[in-house]
DNA sequence: ACAATTCGTAACTAAATAAGTTACATGAAA
DNA sequence: TTTCATGTAACTTATTTAGTTACGAATTGT
């Protein structure tokens, strides 16, 4: 699997378990769709259990699901509850007490608490449903299996 | 050094040949400044270079030099001529023909376009001599070296 | 000319990070 | 009580990036 591919393949089985009503989808179910392992899904998903976004049940018939309708998961929550920035460059101080470094760090931490709240509020706008909508009309129109391989 | 501290860096090598005129600063001392190794800086900057942000001259009295005023230098352009992007999540489409993981990359992909602009255009905004003002404000507050260890 | 200096770059090594895997304990349902 | 599924620790593998060594090319000073 590719770097930094984390938020697409959340959104990938979250997408996945919001098109499966009523029924719990395994770890090993949600590997299989994003061509991975079943230990690798739990790990990646287990901060949207700990947000709240979706429920895993454990023994016979267990999986995940959801916790709330598609319409009220946004982007920027299952974002954050991956626990990872989405402006990944560094401001820790290397040098502490070179003012460059200080005039440095404090622009870029500046840039930087601006553009995490204008890009959490663009992902704000987007929920699960709107990408299951998406994929809806995607399958209508070509009228295929939802995972040709 | 740490990961990701490539803007970082490279702010903070371009600040000192801001307040460095009409003098060259070699590829040892820039490396100096920021204790890492001439040829990491050398590779770090080059892209700079390419961007007609800095020129390198060889031989004897050679280094980097700003090839412009500190003024008409933004962080854009210096973000941009790294070479990375700012947002590093992968849209690499993993499973072809999966139309849910066609809808999720449509949303990350239209996300991302519309958020680089936002960024850029905040980066557009701030310029070296920001830095290069902000540093002068703190080595006049401090009145010591301007790099202690 | 020639020596000294400095960048440019390829090739290799080392370190850090993330994915993938194995193993096993825990909990729940048939 | 057997089976199934998650939870998690520990380990292995792959990838990326920084760091290092080496040497060629270009430029300046003597």
């Amino acid at each position: 699997m590719k770097r930094n591919s984390r938020l697409s393949s959340a959104l990938h089985v979250l997408t996945h378990m919001a098109e499966t009503d009523d029924r719990s989808l395994t770890s090993q179910h949600l590997a299989s769709f994003i061509h991975t392992n079943a230990v690798v899904v739990r790990r990646t998903i287990a901060g949207l259990r700990d947000a709240g976004i979706v429920t895993s049940t454990r023994g016979h018939g267990g999986g995940w699901q959801l916790a709330r309708p598609p319409e009220e998961i946004t982007l920027a929550e299952v974002s954050a509850a991956l626990g990872e920035s989405l402006l990944p460059f560094s401001t820790e101080p290397e040098s502490p007490g070179c003012l460059v470094e200080q005039a440095v760090i404090a622009a870029l931490d500046e840039f930087r608490q601006q553009a995490e709240k204008l890009l959490a509020e663009k992902l704000s706008s987007i929920t699960l449903a709107d990408i299951a909508a998406d994929y809806r009309k995607r399958f209508e129109k070509i009228g295929v299996s939802s995972h040709a391989v």
